[in-house]
This record gives structure tokens, C-alpha cells and sequence, in this order.
DNA sequence: CCGATATAGTTTAGGTCTAAAATAAATCGC
DNA sequence: GCGATTTATTTTAGACCTAAACTATATCGG
């Protein structure tokens, strides 16, 4: 059946697009580079998303949440979560809500404070995630065969590059 | 007041998450490099959204349609939308008929196939574009300003490799 | 011509996500 | 101690997004 990605779509969004005529020539090449970078890391997360939805019935969000109870042995509370995930708390409340009456995880109140719960994975929930895993795994593989090696050492090299210097941005 | 991306939050996602023990080497690195990849990506996007909608009180999705629709002089057909943002024709249903009662797009019946709606950009929508596009690309400037030279044209260039990867993945 | 099939778009049900307001518990400063 | 503030989480309203079912129109093969 193979990947789902395909090449006219691709192409049609590979244009010099909302580089609007004011826009000064640094502005421009931080656009130019942003779309390019966004344009690969969408398509793949789009197939991961649909992947998942398709073989496993959860979301990508799911995934995420179980990924990191899985590397919180102890679990985490909610704010921890949502930090971890990026998303706003009241986002974790939803997913975590859902993903409770599934059997997934555990939420306990804590004792020494009792505005906040720790959540944790169950069994089940560790069982599920390691299927997942190696299903998720194998998926990025796949997508990712055709990547030249330079290619790939380079974009591993440099997008960290870039997170850092998010990191310094100002805030620094 | 300057960027919301914070140091801590970043530090917190840098683990090998999602690498079950079950998983060979190579699947192993593609997910390492996806991860890679796609946290600074995650970080830009989210940041992009949220001043957005903090400065015009729009969604990134919207914006990505009226940039898509700016670059169309005659208009663009609802599938043909949906082709170019990545998303479900049902999505743009509802996306367009936001925009339609904010009177940023038309939406015409096509006499040779009455199937179809072309959709097209208001003045208002243009204008409103252009205002947009030069934030938007002000922001990017300033979020990657701190990115090495080099780094940026690596990227840009190994990001250029992944997207033709991705197409000649199978069905190539 | 006409039935079968394909295509363009909408609707539906439900998960995802946000910002802002609300609740409740903890902590700070006096 | 205790009021003021902060912190952890939930709730709310609304936009976004998908898959699947549906409607309406177009096209294809006989």
C-alpha cells in the first residue's frame, strides 16, 4: 500500500508563497526558510497522525501522552504533562480524562498538595505504548528510507542548532 | 516583551523519548532525527499561532488560506483548497464559511460544473493579507535571528532533500 | 440514453486545542 | 494568624480537524 504521500500535492505548495512586496530582504529569507521547513515536517506529521488513526484508533496527541508517562516512571502531574506536551492545561484535562476511562493511566490526588494529581500509566497503558512504539518507529523509517545519510546528519545537526538558538532568543 | 519560547520547557523535551527497547538501529535513528526535527519546528509553529491570534485574532489556519488565495489571482476551487492547505474538505467548509461572514472571501457557483465553488479574496481580504504577511514574516525574522548563517542554509537545503524524499518514497 | 461509477462539496460526530474565567488550595508578607 | 497573591487544575466557548456518511452533479461504457 505503501506511504500516502504524494507528489502533485507536494509540488503545488512549492511556490515562493506570502512573501508579500514590503518585505525586506532578511524578512523574506526567514519566511523562505521557515516554509521550507515546515512544509516536510507537515507531511510527515500528517501521515504519522493518520497512521495512527488508522492502525490504532488514537490520535497523535495520545501518542504523545503516553510517551511521556513512559519516560516518568513515577508518573507526572498535569502540569508537567502539559509543559512536556506543549499544550495549555486545560487541553491535558481533556485528553487525560479521555484517556483515563480507557484504562490507560491513573490520576491520584497528592496528599501534600491537593490542588494536584499525578498521573500514571497503567499496564495496560505501558503495553499499549510499546506497541505503538515500535509501530512508530517503524513508520519514520519508512518515511525517511529515501533521505540521503548526509542529508539526514545535517538536518539532526542543525535542527539542533535551531532549537538552541530559540532557546537564547532574547531570553537568552 | 519578546519570544515565549523558554529555556526550561525546551530542556524538558530533549530526552530519547519514544525508543522502546524492541527497536532496531536504523528505525531507532529515524526516530531520533524525526524528534529532532520536529521540536524546534513544533516550538516556531505554536509560536507563530499564538501571536496571531494575540495580534489579529485569527488562526494560523486562516492565515495559511488567505495566503494560499493571494497566491491565486482567479480564485481557487474548495478541493483545490484543500489540496494546498493539507487539510479535509470538510475542514475548509468550515474554515471558508468563517471567512465568508467576515467578508474576507467569495464564494461563486461554477456554471460549467455546479458541483463546485470558486473561492476567491474580497478587497478586504487582500488587504488584510498583506498586513499580515509582513508580521508574519517580522516574527520569523526575529525567531531565527539568532540561527547560525550556516545552519539556516543547511537546513533550507536538507529540508529541500527531505521534501523529495518524502515523494519519491514508494511512489516515486 | 442510461445505469454505474466517480467527483465536488457538505454534514455529522467526536477528538484536539486555545484563551479566558472560575475554583480551590498553597504560600507570602505582615 | 490572615488577607493578598500565586499556583494547579477545571470549565467554558469556540475554532480547528478528521473520517465517514451523505447529496448532488458529472462522466463513462455500453
Amino acid at each position: 500500500m505503501g506511504p500516502t504521500i504524494d507528489k502533485k500535492t507536494v509540488d503545488e505548495t512549492l511556490g515562493d508563497e506570502m512573501l508579500g512586496d514590503e518585505t525586506t530582504g532578511g524578512d523574506r529569507q526567514a519566511v523562505k526558510l521557515w516554509l521550507r521547513l515546515y512544509r516536510p515536517v507537515s507531511l510527515i506529521e500528517r501521515e504519522l497522525r493518520s497512521r495512527f488513526q488508522r492502525e490504532f484508533g488514537v490520535s497523535l496527541s495520545r501518542f504523545d501522552a503516553l510517551s511521556a508517562l513512559d519516560r516518568a516512571p513515577d508518573g507526572l502531574l498535569m502540569g508537567e504533562l502539559s509543559d512536556r506536551l506543549l499544550v495549555t492545561n486545560g487541553n491535558v484535562t481533556g485528553l487525560i480524562s479521555r484517556m483515563l476511562s480507557d484504562g490507560l493511566v491513573t490520576r491520584d490526588a497528592q496528599p501534600q498538595d491537593r490542588r494536584s494529581f499525578r498521573v500514571a500509566l497503567t499496564a495496560s497503558g505501558r503495553a499499549t505504548f510499546a506497541r505503538m512504539a515500535r509501530a512508530h518507529a517503524g513508520w519514520l523509517s519508512e518515511l525517511l528510507a529515501d533521505l540521503p545519510h548526509d542529508s539526514a546528519a545535517h538536518l539532526a545537526d542543525h535542527s539542533e542548532a535551531l532549537l538552541r538558538s530559540l532557546q537564547t532568543e532574547t531570553n537568552g
